[in-house]
DNA sequence: AACAAGTACAACCGCCACGTT
DNA sequence: TAACGTGGCGGTTGTACTTGT
């Protein structure tokens, strides 16, 4: 696959800010088009913008594009990025699509501002609270206790920082038992039994309806099976049909852990 | 009032995926 | 099948603004 060069390296190609007019420019030629954009490419020289295809697509997708909100994040939406994350890592643009008039951008942004530092606060490593992002199995293992972790911080009732989230209470250390299976995977030692952890993407208060939400005590044979395990697992939260129902929270409009911090 | 440090967010950059030739 | 052209994505940077000293 070749690469072309972009036109944002033509010399004389303006960068930086875009003015109001240039902003007026861009908007009355995508109008003038029907709000339909041929080709990026071209768009700039029949706009009259000296300007690259690549930053005006930006300029309109990330803030002059008509239907998008603007403001600050409810409590909603900023808990259902929480949940994205957790659930499909830095896909910014596929949690944008679960969110009506946020830009990819704009979720990206409030991330690394607001919400990455939260979850640093909490103890909650940012990086590893998605279990999709790859197939390493401690860093899914740790993923799978950053999303308990995270299934908590958006909880009503649960805390993290020193207290075990509710849906935890019959395990007496779910961080440590996570680092104990971690110490099982790694050491090779296939002869020590498996940690037994329940589902973290299920509170427990959900899950005492339902035991077949319980993870089975041993894992299947070998690491990718556990890998697999943990994909099937977790293969509800695959974005379109992405429901997010029995993470208690979103309902509540009470959540005075997020306003501690 | 002036400066430094911190914060928020728009914009850029490089890479990749995919359709077309 | 390979090369090309383009759009889109995610990481990062630059800068304006705010807050603290």
């Amino acid at each position: 696959m070749g690469r072309s060069p972009c036109c944002c390296h033509d010399a004389g190609v303006k960068k930086g800010p875009w003015t109001e007019e240039e902003d007026r420019a861009l908007v009355e030629h995508i109008k003038k088009q029907g709000g339909h954009v041929g080709s990026w490419r071209s768009l700039p020289r029949a706009a009259g913008l000296n300007r690259c295809g690549k930053s005006c697509r930006l300029r309109w997708t990330n803030y002059l594009r008509p239907d998008i909100k603007r403001g600050n994040f409810s409590d909603e939406e900023e808990r259902l990025i929480v949940r994205l994350h957790a659930a499909l890592g830095n896909k910014w643009s596929t949690i944008a699509t679960h969110l009506d008039g946020r830009t990819d951008n704009e979720i990206k942004n409030y991330w690394n501002t607001h919400i990455k530092k939260k979850l640093l606060r909490m103890g909650i490593d940012p990086l590893l609270s998605a279990i999709n992002s790859n197939n390493d199995v401690a860093a899914g293992l740790m993923g799978m206790a950053n999303l308990a972790a995270t299934n908590a911080m958006v909880s009503p009732t649960s805390t993290v920082a020193n207290h075990q989230p509710s849906y935890l209470c019959d395990v007496p250390s779910f961080s440590g038992q996570d680092m104990a299976e971690q110490q099982r995977l790694s050491s090779s030692d296939t002869t020590a039994p498996p940690v037994l952890i329940r589902s973290s993407a299920e509170p427990v208060d959900h899950q005492c309806c339902n035991d077949a939400a319980l993870v089975p005590e041993t894992y299947p044979q070998g690491v990718t099976a556990i890998v697999d395990w943990q994909m099937q697992e977790f293969s509800n939260l695959e974005p379109l049909d992405l429901e997010l129902p029995n993470l208690c929270s979103l309902e509540s409009d009470l959540d005075p852990f997020w306003r501690t911090y």
